[in-house]
DNA sequence: AAACAAAAATGAGCGGTCCTCATTTTATCT
DNA sequence: AGATAAAATGAGGACCGCTCATTTTTGTTT
């Protein structure tokens, strides 16, 4: 064995810095095209390096289109888990998780785009990293329900995974108005008017129950007129 | 001018078979397949064709799809529409909506998620003709909720736009089990479980409000002192 | 500085898609 | 049968994501 010669090995960020200037393109690119209409080649391109060079970095377009949303939803669970250490109350902070939300739409529209129309669209979403951020970000709101209920502030046999899915599925309903391109919304109309239908059905009543209270006139009223009303 | 020989037309209803057959096959391979892994190719093979003729009578793969979904869009509407008039109140309406829908996911998946996945992420859905059955077919749900507060059952200040998304919204997060592959859904469970958390928050009190209820048991409760209780 | 090897970048081209269009086949009328 | 319009064909164009043999760049050793 000769003595060879060592590893001509690069400085490591080299390699981080390439990967932020592919996955920076990528972003603008998918963003404003959409994800069908982006193109490895303009990606590339706007990364000022060749189509085959992105394939060194990342392994496909589907991977490269996860890390771009992958990075985008860890800041907006990171955004969202500071701006609730600011509010205080069950009902303050389910707006506040509906109008951040719907904010998303407005601010983020390329991208929550791509999320809804393109990733969960994939088969196998459930074993994506993204579907675990995706858990995590839910969490804020069913950890939420949990709590009110546990305060009493909720009734007790609400369903929190269904108020979730109200929540999340009414709002983005709502968002596709936007995601179309047709108009905007005034989101915090918007959120006021989710929560306004939603709470009533899933604060806990203060009273003790209008049933009973229907058996109380009930009896009254028959003993009234057994005795001979206004006697 | 010769007297030119007179067009060789064939019988009109050939051309429609044909189509029937195209539609047939597409809507097979689509339902399995899903969009992007279905090909023109195998369509018109199963459609006992070659590949160019399926562009004889529709325009594209895109198309295909629309005219796939159309068809089907409106037998559900009618089976909607048929099935609701074996129903009457609100709350069972409402009920019957969120049930069917949830069927949809269950009986016609394969299209359920072409309509999501799929015919929703065209830029253009909303000049398509699959935007007006969907608004047909909302309005099952809106009419309903107008209807509902006009005979004094539901809250008079209820936005039922609102109330649509969040309930059409709601099921398709629920639905995304399905779709996903992962298990199914007892959807009678599902639809209660829905209906149970909307109708409190969007139904009128029925008595006008609890103070009177008070001020009529404490009048009879008077009364019934007054009058020597259990005489 | 020169030799050298590993790492990084290249770009031609492969296999696949939807779709077009010049050509051929089929069906109907005189 | 012969003519002609309608219907069907299938080779190939344009474009895509992706691969890989080749070339260029980079850092280390002598």
């Amino acid at each position: 064995m000769t003595t060879s010669r060592r590893a001509a090995k690069r400085s490591p960020n080299r390699q981080l810095l390439r990967e932020r200037e592919i996955v920076n393109a990528a972003r603008l690119v998918f963003e404003t095209a959409g994800y069908d209409n982006a193109s490895m080649a303009e990606i590339a391109a706007r990364a000022g390096i060749v189509e085959g060079t992105v394939y060194l970095y990342f392994d496909s377009k589907k991977d490269l289109m996860h890390r771009v949303i992958a990075e985008w939803y860890e800041g907006l669970i990171a955004s969202v888990s500071e701006g609730l250490t600011r509010v205080v109350g069950v009902r303050a902070r389910l707006r506040f998780c509906i109008l951040r939300h719907l904010r998303v739409y407005v601010e983020d529209t390329g991208l929550a785009d791509l999320m809804i129309r393109e990733l969960r669209r994939d088969r196998k979403f459930y074993e994506t990293e993204i579907y675990s951020l995706n858990k995590r970000y839910a969490a804020f709101v069913t950890a939420e329900i949990l709590d009110g209920i546990k305060q009493g502030e909720l009734g007790p046999d609400i369903v929190p995974e269904i108020v979730r899915d109200l929540i999340f599925g009414g709002i983005e309903h709502c968002a596709y108005r936007i995601l179309s391109g047709r108009g905007g919304l005034d989101i915090d109309l918007v959120a006021d008017r989710i929560l306004g239908t939603l709470w009533p059905g899933i604060a806990a009543q203060k009273e003790a129950s209008s049933v009973s209270i229907e058996d109380r006139i009930a009896r009254l009223e028959k003993l009234v007129v057994a005795n001979g009303e206004e006697s």
